[in-house]
DNA sequence: TCCAAACCCTTGGATGTCCTAGTATATTGC
DNA sequence: GCAATATACTAGGACATCCAAGGGTTTGGA
């Protein structure tokens, strides 16, 4: 959390691994732990990017899924579908939303289960705005290069098909 | 979470992306959303190996890091450093090792400050039986082939180089 | 027709992460 | 030698995620 270490922990993970008789899985295991690491300092630079405008990525992520449907509304239930992430996140962060005004429930016209969640005017404002905070800030400036970018979105699109995420 | 969906969502994110005129930030926005999607999807791997044996991930990163250590003991600020975690988050993980008596806090020899954690007996076997099982079930079949690793070790350790997280 | 099964959302609980602040111990500088 | 600063850990709070369970609504087969 401070300053840099001395050398890299994953680095030497592995080498402990391969140290102990483990060789044949020392590299996924690397891969795998990179990966975990990779996100928590990604996740670390939206939020702080996000922080000014009062918004988490877990409520960024659910306006920037509302703001390009078409109708502006979602059931709840397909919103925990494509974000991915269980039904009572959606609730949580419904929840905390609409305290702040940028979305508004409303009962689903024919099916009496279902809830949308539709985007206000201040929502969608905010919205635009934070996206091209996130654009310039941390996409715009991710630290990988245009092979690496194409390469990452192939294989970890293989291993998100391979993993039931889609059919496509 | 459920069925595949009938497309990638991070493709379609993509799409919308650059139906908005952000085609410049597109791909990049793409590749670090596949990279929290796919951490996500190993951790519940992981967190789904490591439940039998009662622990966490969290925790058994720390028993993992503990039983390499030359002692079998380290203080908590280098545990923190090593695993790149809130001093807070390792205050948390003790806490709960502790009263499961896999590790045990013990006074720095020379500094009062400072507080080791140590392995005991049962830590160290379960460490071993859950890093068996982590790699035959997840580290060992990830997905990921050979090419692919060691791009991804190349990549994402370049990139935790320029975050700051070693100098190497 | 009507009741069981399926589905949708919410509540409550467990965990993990971070931040802020507070206490205790070391180190430093005058 | 002592006060000021730095360091180490912990307590409390805000958020996020998941699971388990509960209450309401729909659907479908007997």
């Amino acid at each position: 959390m401070g300053t840099p270490l001395p050398r890299d922990p994953i680095a030497d993970a592995q080498r402990n691994w391969e140290r102990h008789g483990w060789g044949d899985v020392a590299a996924p295991m690397a891969a795998i732990t990179a990966i975990m690491r990779t996100q928590q300092i990604l996740l670390a630079r939206i939020e702080t990017v996000l922080k000014p405008f009062g918004l988490t990525f877990a409520r960024y992520e659910l306006l920037a899924l509302l703001s390009f449907a078409r109708s502006g509304a979602l059931p709840m239930n397909k919103a925990s579908a494509l974000l991915q992430v269980h039904p009572t996140s959606v609730t949580n962060a419904v929840d905390r939303l609409e305290k702040a005004a940028l979305v508004a429930r409303s009962p689903h016209p024919t099916d009496g289960r279902t809830t949308l969640i539709e985007l206000t005017a201040e929502g969608r404002t905010l919205a635009k705005k934070a996206t091209a905070a996130l654009n310039a800030e941390v996409f715009g400036q991710s630290g990988f290069g245009p092979d690496d970018v194409d390469h990452l979105i192939r294989v970890l699109g293989t291993f998100r098909r391979d993993a039931g995420d889609f059919e496509d």
